[in-house]
DNA sequence: ATTGTCGTGCGTCATCAACC
DNA sequence: GGTTGATGACGCACGACAAT
């Protein structure tokens, strides 16, 4: 029975190193291979549904590999008979169907959180992101902020806290006045609604566009923000499956080790 | 010193699932 | 149905490194 079982993911897909498309949703072990484990469910021996390649399908959910040790890893398998097309030899899938059991692969929270070991924090001790700290640090309210980068704007003070900022453009010749608290760092969070004192030349339009312009601002910071999240915990993920497969290939050397020993001690009391 | 290659990180877009 | 977070994919920039 050699093979491996793919964390988060059991295919073969070299394209797709995290293994997406795949049927096991949550594997707690990796079989290495070489190694002659015992796969026991607890209803009895599991059946292998199917042997692709070096990925193991069963149609037991639950069930558990027992090495000699006495170590029992779980296994939760989500293979429907006859259901999965990840059964099928045929390429026939759609894309739709593709990306559903693509979309169907759990983050990296919650694969990590599965497997019981590192926690994944929302804010790593290694991220480099002033932003991480920015958003978190500044309790931000709900709804929209702007962000404007400091030096091009003239600004009044108003006392303390509440400042008046005048932007002059061509557009706006009578000015566009924001009201602002001013951050740690020089920029300009703009809470809710921006205030703007327009002149008659300035239509809802224009208003609308800045409002759509602010809303996309916000998303591609968010999403820039998500992006580097996303990234440190796919990192960590990895970093957690290199760790994992070395314990387990130490554990598979020292099996072979013993059922070597154990063959040759039987062979031994055979012969006497 | 210059150039080509490779690895890595980042920003953005598209898409999906979950939520309201 | 709109919003939001997560994530894959893509392109770009940059540094390291070897070859010339």
């Amino acid at each position: 029975m050699d093979g491996m079982v793919e964390e988060g993911g059991a295919n073969n897909n070299s394209a797709d190193p995290l293994g997406s498309s795949i049927a096991v949703t949550s594997v707690q072990s990796v079989i290495q291979a070489n190694q002659q484990s015992v796969i026991q469910s607890a209803q009895g021996s599991i059946q292998p549904v199917l042997t692709k390649g070096n990925v193991i399908l069963v149609s037991k959910p639950n069930s558990v590999i027992q090495t000699p040790q006495g170590q029992l890893q779980t296994l939760q398998v989500v293979v429907e008979a006859g259901s999965d097309e990840s059964l099928s030899n045929e390429e026939d899938a759609s894309t739709k169907k593709r990306r559903d059991i693509l979309s169907r692969r759990p983050s990296y929270r919650k694969i990590l959180s599965d497997l019981g070991g590192t926690k994944v924090e929302s804010s790593g001790s290694d991220c480099d992101s002033n932003l991480d700290s920015e958003l978190s640090s500044h309790s931000l309210p709900t709804h929209y902020q702007t962000v404007i980068p400091a030096g091009t704007l003239q600004l009044t003070s108003q006392g303390e806290g509440i400042h008046t900022l005048t932007m002059t453009n061509s557009t706006t010749a009578g000015g566009t006045i924001v009201q602002y608290t001013q951050g740690q760092d020089g920029e300009f969070y703009v809470p809710g609604e921006i205030v703007v004192t327009q002149n008659a030349s300035i239509g809802g339009n224009q208003i609308l566009a800045e409002d759509q312009a602010r809303k996309r601002e916000m998303r591609l910071l968010k999403n820039r923000e998500a992006a580097r999240e996303c990234r440190r915990k796919k990192k960590e993920y990895i970093k957690c499956l290199e760790n994992r497969v070395a314990v387990l290939e130490n554990q598979n050397k020292a099996l072979i080790e013993e059922l070597k020993t154990l063959k040759e001690l039987y062979c031994q009391t055979k012969v006497e």
